[in-house]
DNA sequence: CACTTCCTAAAACTTATGTTCTGCCAACAG
DNA sequence: CTGTTGGCAGAACATAAGTTTTAGGAAGTG
């Protein structure tokens, strides 16, 4: 969602439509699609509010382009159509894990999000993204900082790197999940470092990881 | 590079203009576009040729609309607009490091590359990939498998992670580089570890690291 | 009230752009 | 030779889509 002004409200169903039609259709809407779907009556009164968008820095107009709209950021950037993943929360040894619905839906809207490769949601459908805190996940080789992006699921095959909750122990952590009948083995993913087993019923599956990002 | 088939030289022209016109544009490129930039006398022809290469699953068209051109992969899924970085080799502790040209040019061509964040290019550039074999870099927390992005560079910053070459061991390194009078000081990111010191003459930055991607 | 500003409407205009038609030519098979 | 197929050219056509023009209403301001 992109806010930045107040904007009449006219302007923003314009806005968020343009941008929804970007993401799902991969190329800009004309101006007559936006006056359908935002029920306005004139092209012009769309071609009149377009141009304020532009004049305030929401968008790009080619002149003349057919389907010339573009989308900008903050900084005046092009805005890309990669997908975004919500950071819903943060992730540490001793702290409670965000709840998150798996109902994504309205998802991105309130939360810090993360542009991800576009393959990622192709292949596992809606993410969502933890930011580690601290250094209790080093043995997972996953760094203060780093963002780990995470399917929600309940269940996990052995050899999968799981969001695990300990509830006895209310921690969080991120290891690799091995099944062995009612107990579970929670492997480091740094070898040199020595599993640990708890008993099926005290661990939590929250999601699993399907990709670690760290920028410098 | 799309390459399936054996494809006519003006249809494969036809694609690959296409291809870089979406690069740099954003959108699709009109009929008379690709008869401008790929020397094509008609229009018809140009739809005639776009007309194959849709049977042949090389792209979409959706019919009636401007700039309705989408390419597709080789499972005829759309192709994304965001970046590919080549992953130019591999990096391993006792490995040589591939030479990359800083000018990259052909780059994405011959190789394999991994789709990036467009955020990444965005901040830093033509980027490069290296994959890492190998746990030789655990201590980076770097794991066998891991992608990492590179920035080229001959010189880094203090506390910049970087690929660093060591010439007389002949050894590749990811570490935090900092230069101390004349010698290197190589900082592991794992701060458990202990650092490694060696001259700066015999030490070569290769590039700096922007971004590790872990994929499970 | 007069005057301005912001927003909306309806219709017409222009051009950008997808589509079609007709014909030509070379290569090749029967 | 005759027919067929693949590819190209030129022109015209149809409509999708950006742009402009004129007008009106609501809200504020002097």
């Amino acid at each position: 969602m992109i806010i930045r002004k107040k904007l009449s409200s006219r302007r923003q169903r314009i806005l968020n439509f343009i941008q929804e039609f970007i993401q799902e259709e991969g190329i800009p809407p004309t101006v007559r699609d936006i006056q359908k779907a935002c029920d306005v009556s004139s092209t012009s009164v769309v071609d009149y509010n377009l141009r304020l968008l532009n004049r305030d820095g929401y968008l790009n107009r080619r002149p003349d382009v057919a389907r010339g709209i573009e989308l900008l950021d903050n900084e005046g950037q092009p805005v890309s159509n990669s997908p975004r993943v919500p950071i819903v929360g943060s992730i540490a040894a001793g702290l409670p894990l965000p709840v998150f619905s798996t109902e994504g839906a309205a998802s991105t809207r309130e939360f810090d999000s993360i542009e991800v490769p576009p393959e990622l949601t192709r292949r596992h459908g809606e993410l969502y993204a933890l930011a580690v805190k601290g250094t209790s996940m080093i043995d997972a080789l996953i760094d203060d900082g780093d963002i780990v992006i995470i399917q929600p699921a309940q269940q996990a095959a052995n050899g999968e790197m799981v969001v695990a909750w300990l509830k006895d122990e209310e921690e969080a952590t991120l290891k690799k999940y091995y099944l062995e009948g009612d107990t579970v083995r929670l492997q480091p993913a740094n070898s040199q470092m020595e599993p640990i087993y708890c008993s099926a019923s005290n661990l939590e599956v929250k999601g699993k990881v399907v990709s670690v990002i760290r920028k410098f």
